[in-house]
DNA sequence: CAATATAAATTGTTCAACAATATAGATTCG
DNA sequence: CGAATCTATATTGTTGAACAATTTATATTG
């Protein structure tokens, strides 16, 4: 998703803009999970009126980003173990859906293996936060092979709130460094047309990677 | 779902109110597709302000039932074939993982049966509007199987935008009646845990459905 | 120190206004 | 007569102020 992004784009609506904002902050971890967005301190924030800021609110709570409590306000989500499990059974519900659907000659397959190479690169600078961000990409280009808007923006939805469960932790580095391995082999597979072999490697992914997220959730709850 | 319905509801803030006034409109075809929602219209029409009613047209136009043109305003949703085609792929990953992920004694399974007699009794009466609401009510308690809010909530989606895929037809009686005996089919599969003959049975219906859907709008755009 | 009453801040919603954009209507020209 | 252009009108985009309802913070009391 090429995000040409909020800095002069004065074009779309205001709505549209201010969210890309507040989105760009949530994951930059400025702001995180639990704290609350004052509409009278946003609005100021960016220079637009309550009205305005309430639709751009409407708009996030939607995508699970931002959550909403009648008379409270509204607040960064702060996605616990139960959203943890839910999400990671969308991702297995949609990716699998993806690999069985993979040609060899899908034009997402070779996006991946560039991803893996910067992936390979960012580990070698021992840069995890870009790691965590170009291994989203890795999952997102293969929910492409399904060749669906509609379960692209789904799978979005996920990633997006699984970012806010990272955002909980201090330390990344351990969740994504693994796995890099499992990734490759994972492309191989798909490169090969192993559907088969390409879905066990991605369940094991899955697998693993959920256990490893909501130990560290527990651990960050302590 | 049950939905403690938008009669007396006036506790829930007044922009989820709203919001389900208008998807019962659209739902029981009071709003067609195409159709355009001025905002001095609707606003008078249900006494709330401009301001209130924007907050739930971003609500809506998030999930896919209003349209949304900078500008120029907000419609309903007017899916075409492109749209059907993702939805049916959608639809395709989404059951195909409910399917799989069905025990014999999921408590939706039982939902499923309730659901399939009454639809045989809407048939008996020649209720062709019932039967697709219970048709796709059926296909709702499918989701279920997965024990995903997320799934859930992504496939409601697609299920109101196929909704106003129908409403766009005349006649809808030829595009549930035939697959009353396929979805006993399967359901019987199902029961008998019997997950690869119930995959190849969706996997049917939902070719067939689809086809028989992709003519009837193009009959339709005649 | 806990419970309660009071004050301050925040959200929920409305209204009125105006700039920017789009639609419809009238006018002109080929 | 039809197409292109200009003008007037209606609609959307956004703001600011206002006020009731609710929540949170503060002060008071037992």
């Amino acid at each position: 998703m090429i995000d040409a992004s909020h800095v002069p784009a004065e074009d779309q609506p205001l709505t549209a803009h201010v969210a890309g904002r507040i989105r760009d902050m949530l994951i930059s971890g400025e702001l995180s999970p639990g704290a609350k967005l004052s509409e009278q301190h946003m609005a100021a924030h960016f220079s637009i009126s309550r009205n305005t800021l309430r639709e751009v609110f409407r708009l996030l709570t939607s995508q699970n980003l931002l959550t909403y409590i009648p008379n409270r306000g509204v607040f960064v989500a702060t996605p616990g173990e139960a959203s943890v499990v839910d999400i990671y059974r969308v991702r297995r519900v949609i990716q699998k859906g993806a690999v069985q659907a993979a040609s060899p000659t899908h034009p997402a397959l070779s996006r991946m293996k560039d991803q893996l190479a910067r992936t390979g690169a960012a580990q070698a600078n021992g840069d995890w936060l870009k790691v965590g961000t170009i291994n989203m990409e890795f999952h997102r280009s293969m929910v492409d092979l399904c060749d669906s808007p509609r379960l692209n923006a789904g799978f979005e939805l996920v990633l997006a709130e699984l970012r806010l469960v990272f955002a909980q932790f201090d330390d990344t580095a351990h969740l994504h460094e693994p796995y890099i391995a499992l990734n490759k082999a994972l492309l191989a597979s798909l490169e090969r047309g192993d559907t088969d072999t390409a879905t066990k490697q991605l369940d094991d992914y899955l697998l693993r990677s959920e256990r490893s997220v909501l130990a560290a959730l527990q651990r960050a709850r302590s």
